[in-house]
RNA sequence: CGCGGGGUGGAGCAGCCUGGUAGCUCGCAAGGCUCAUAACCUUGAGGUCGGCGGUUCAAAUCCGCCCCCCGCAACCA
């Protein structure tokens, strides 16, 4: 691993259900990030899939009168299929059934076992049979004679079931001496803080076997029982590395990772029982753990009983793929929980993509057809106000490069829509069409450095909208390789008297029929 | 006193760590331009920054108390 090559994994999703907009948000996070540092020069390797096992899953194959395993081959497709949808450039999509990951987790195992950190006990509570879920004793009360959840109101019974255990307690002061000594592992820092202190607290040894159920990993030293989720899900971020097989080309490359982009509702499996696993198994610790907020509709979570749900694949297919990004990241703030509604994302796309963004291009590529014989012309003579505005991108890189290494994808957008406005701003004050006639080389002077900024600004936002960019890429008859930051401050990729290719509008407008 | 987040013009948010004329986008009003997707640019109206008190020359920003909303509270992706 060096700063040359850059790691991000989405979570690991569980394909119990079809993928909402919780998934598709973590995704689309993951991708700007690992897309932004692939342009900026980096050997970037992204990493999405599913985890498979696991009682739920076993029933309902059941229930559809399936084997697991074919049941997971049609669950996890749809998930393969939303990164297609989703326009992910992940280089692979890692399924927990499958054999590199039972060897990897078994290996795993193996070494904590081996090494004292798993021990055999019993896992004992008040089990709900209709949650599937334990209680804790203060959790339940008695009612009428009947023990029951307070959450749920439903029927506990004391259950006591062999477990193996993780000996998450002894790793409290260690994780602790992590966090302080690496103040981003955990982001953002409100993050930080809930973890920081639900560790000060004191942990428990954490049960990682169930005999309940059968689906999943089986553990190496008694076939009675199988590996329970976090154990098997977590380690699929190196199995796809090629784990245990450390001199491997794509382990030594890319772990540690440089980052988990994770939902906060998970925050607690990547920030303590991962780092607490790792640390057990001698095996270095990622960088960052990225825990964002919700997506909600209306304050609320999405629920089929609220009728609230935006399906991310509904709103692709009417909208479009680069608007729904773009939407997402501009007007949810990352750390944060961030209400979503049709009507903000029309706004969105009408104002920022289509009026700001997708007019500038229109109006600036139209021009060029009428007149400048539809190709890019030959600078003469900059003036300094043509100096000044082509240098406020060139001058902003690298504070851009550190917000996106600080994951504030939100003032990344603001930030280069800024850009956008200032386009705008200087092709109306400039008034290139007032040249028309009486001063042709100033005119044509004007329209390339205005060229050179559309150039750069669909650089800076390709990793955010890459459908859109590569279009103006093509658009302007320009190397769709050439799409990289360093070509920010490169202008020999404009070539001369190059005829552009034909132009379409690049975001239609959107009725707002809400 | 369990832990954490939030309460800022009509809407959505930033600013709070590192106090000093309250910022952004949208919406609204007026003006300008005409190259462009009735797009673009400029200007303006609109806020006692949840409440009370404290520190300070000065508080949205620091401290204390209170009110309201929302997550988490351990095996649930």
């Amino acid at each position: 691993m060096n700063n040359k090559n850059f790691y991000i994994t989405t979570p690991i999703y569980y394909p119990s259900g079809k993928p909402h907009m919780g998934h598709a948000y973590s995704s689309i996070i993951a991708d700007i990030l690992a897309r932004f540092n692939k342009i900026d020069g980096k050997s970037v390797f992204f990493l999405t899939g599913t985890d498979e096992h696991g009682l739920k899953i076993q029933r309902e194959a059941e229930k559809n009168n399936k084997n697991p395993i074919e049941f997971c081959n049609e669950l996890s497709k749809k998930f393969k299929d939303l990164t297609l949808t989703l326009n992910l450039s992940n280089n692979d999509f890692i399924r927990t059934t499958e054999k590199r990951h039972y060897e990897s987790v078994k290996n795993i195992w193996n070494k904590l076992y081996d090494n004292g950190n798993i021990y055999l006990d019993k896992y004992s509570g008040w089990y709900s049979v209709s949650d599937e879920a334990y209680y804790d004793e203060d959790e339940t009360e008695t009612i009428d004679g009947n023990k029951i959840a307070k959450s749920s109101g439903s029927k506990v019974d004391w259950v006591e079931e062999e477990s193996y255990f993780f000996r998450l307690s002894k790793w409290s002061e260690k994780l602790l001496e992590h966090y302080d000594k690496n103040p981003e592992f955990i982001l953002p820092p409100s993050r930080k803080k809930e973890v920081v202190n639900f560790v000060k607290k004191g942990l428990k040894d954490l049960s990682v076997s169930r005999t309940s159920f059968t689906w999943g990993i089986k553990v190496p030293q008694n076939n009675k029982h199988v590996i329970y989720v976090w154990l098997d899900a977590l380690t699929n971020y190196i199995s796809a590395l090629n784990y245990p097989n450390i001199n491997d080309k794509l382990y030594k490359e890319f772990w540690p990772a440089n980052i988990h982009i994770i939902g906060k509702d998970i925050l607690r499996f990547h920030a303590i029982y991962w780092p607490a696993f790792l640390m057990a198994a001698e095996i270095k610790l990622p960088d960052r753990v990225y825990g964002h907020g919700w997506i909600l509709s209306d304050e609320k979570k999405m629920s089929k009983s609220l009728g609230n749900i935006l399906d991310p694949i509904e709103i692709i297919d009417k909208y479009g793929i680069d608007q729904l990004r773009y939407y997402l990241m501009k007007d949810v703030s990352l750390g944060n929980d961030g209400n979503i509604s049709l009507e903000n994302l029309t706004n969105c796309i009408n104002n920022d993509l289509a009026n700001n963004y997708g007019n500038l291009c229109q109006r600036v590529l139209t021009f060029v057809e009428k007149n400048c014989d539809n190709s890019i012309p030959i600078p003469s003579k900059r003036t300094v106000e043509d100096e000044v505005f082509n240098k406020r991108i060139i001058d902003e890189v690298d504070k851009l490069r550190s917000l996106m290494n600080k994951q504030d994808i939100n003032n990344y957008i603001k930030t280069v829509v800024n850009f956008s406005f200032e386009a705008n701003k200087y092709f109306n004050d400039t008034e290139p069409w007032s040249f028309k006639k009486t001063d042709k080389i100033r005119m044509e002077q004007i329209i390339f450095t205005i060229l050179v900024q559309i150039k750069n600004i669909s650089i800076l936002l390709n990793p955010i909208i890459p459908v859109a960019t590569k279009k103006v890429f093509k658009m302007m008859n320009l190397n769709p390789e050439d799409c990289k930051i360093q070509n920010i401050n490169n202008n020999d990729i404009l070539k001369h008297k190059k005829k552009l290719n034909e132009k379409n509008i690049l975001f239609k407008k959107v009725e707002n029929d809400n």
